[in-house]
DNA sequence: CCAACATAGGGGATATGTCAACTATTCCGG
DNA sequence: CCGGAATAGTTGACATATCCCCTATGTTGG
């Protein structure tokens, strides 16, 4: 087998910032949505997509691709938001698989007094800092990575492909 | 007070693919770690902390402050990790409210086991899909962002300036 | 029509993260 | 030398994430 190939400077240097940065600046999100609502970050996400969606409702599963979260997780976050009167669950009549699950009144208002005040937190920590390049590059990036990761889900998990031909 | 600020097309695409690729691609390295280690990601990252120190140990709070989390998580954590074995505490002789970490030979191995698979990971998910100026326009970006995080983490919370004078 | 298979979702067990006290020391000004 | 503030770390309760398996439906080739 080859050499582990280690990371040089300039290569740690972006890893270790990227990582940090994102922990840092999620925590710091977190706690600012806290401290001025009843939502957690989580359920900011959810009623984000809910309310982007014409009727503010939608399939489970297609806000579990929208937000890119496994169904378990998606699952029990819907059980506890409707538990909370956030978001309503219902079976959906074209599919009776399935289940459609929709803002709330009361979630309309959460989300309506929460936002500004996310958004001019994402302003000030994140967006207004940086150049025009730097959001267009930070995309690319993101996209790049995102494909690649996507790839790998694919041939990894799904089919769970055993030894056979499929590999090569 | 001043009308919201949306994010526009440009600012929109950057935050939200930021946003997916750190929980993809984290969600991607922990699974390939785990597939290939007895190690969390977390775990992980620990013992690379510990294994960079001169004697393989350091405090606490050093590590805390190395790794960016917060004490009570670290302290959950390494209870965890020295339950199986993969670190060692013991109170710290110079300063006794204070406790020192310090990696076992169990956790050498699989930390040494480990680092190759998710190096190459790291690499084929990452690092080698940039170009040398994508990695650093995002080091630059990140440790823009960071020092934003840091500054308002000061401002906000630990002296917890109430109303007084220390405002403006 | 039916036997496989795929898809949508639920749910429990467990691992992990966060918050808010709480203890034990150390540090520091007077 | 003392008392109050800061620091290091622990702990329990609770919120959340993940794994893995279960059920109920759809879908499809023969």
């Amino acid at each position: 087998m080859s050499e582990v190939r280690w990371l040089d400077e300039r290569e740690e240097r972006a890893w270790r910032s990227l990582q940090m940065m994102q922990m840092r600046l999620n925590a710091q999100l977190a706690r600012d949505l806290a401290a001025h609502s009843q939502l957690s970050y989580q359920d900011y996400m959810v009623l984000v997509a809910l309310t982007g969606q014409a009727e503010g409702r939608m399939r489970l599963f297609e806000l579990g691709h929208l937000l890119g979260w496994e169904k378990s997780r998606l699952s029990h976050q819907v059980t506890r938001m409707a538990e909370r009167g956030l978001v309503e669950k219902i079976k959906c009549p074209s599919d009776l698989r399935g289940a459609v699950v929709g803002v709330s009144a009361h979630g309309r208002d959460e989300i309506t007094a929460a936002a500004p005040g996310h958004l001019e937190a994402v302003r000030r920590l994140f967006i207004d800092l940086l150049a025009g390049e730097q959001l267009d590059t930070l995309a690319e990036v993101c996209e790049r990575v995102l494909a690649a990761v996507a790839d790998e889900e694919l041939r990894t998990c799904p089919p769970c492909n055993e030894g056979s031909a499929l590999a090569q």
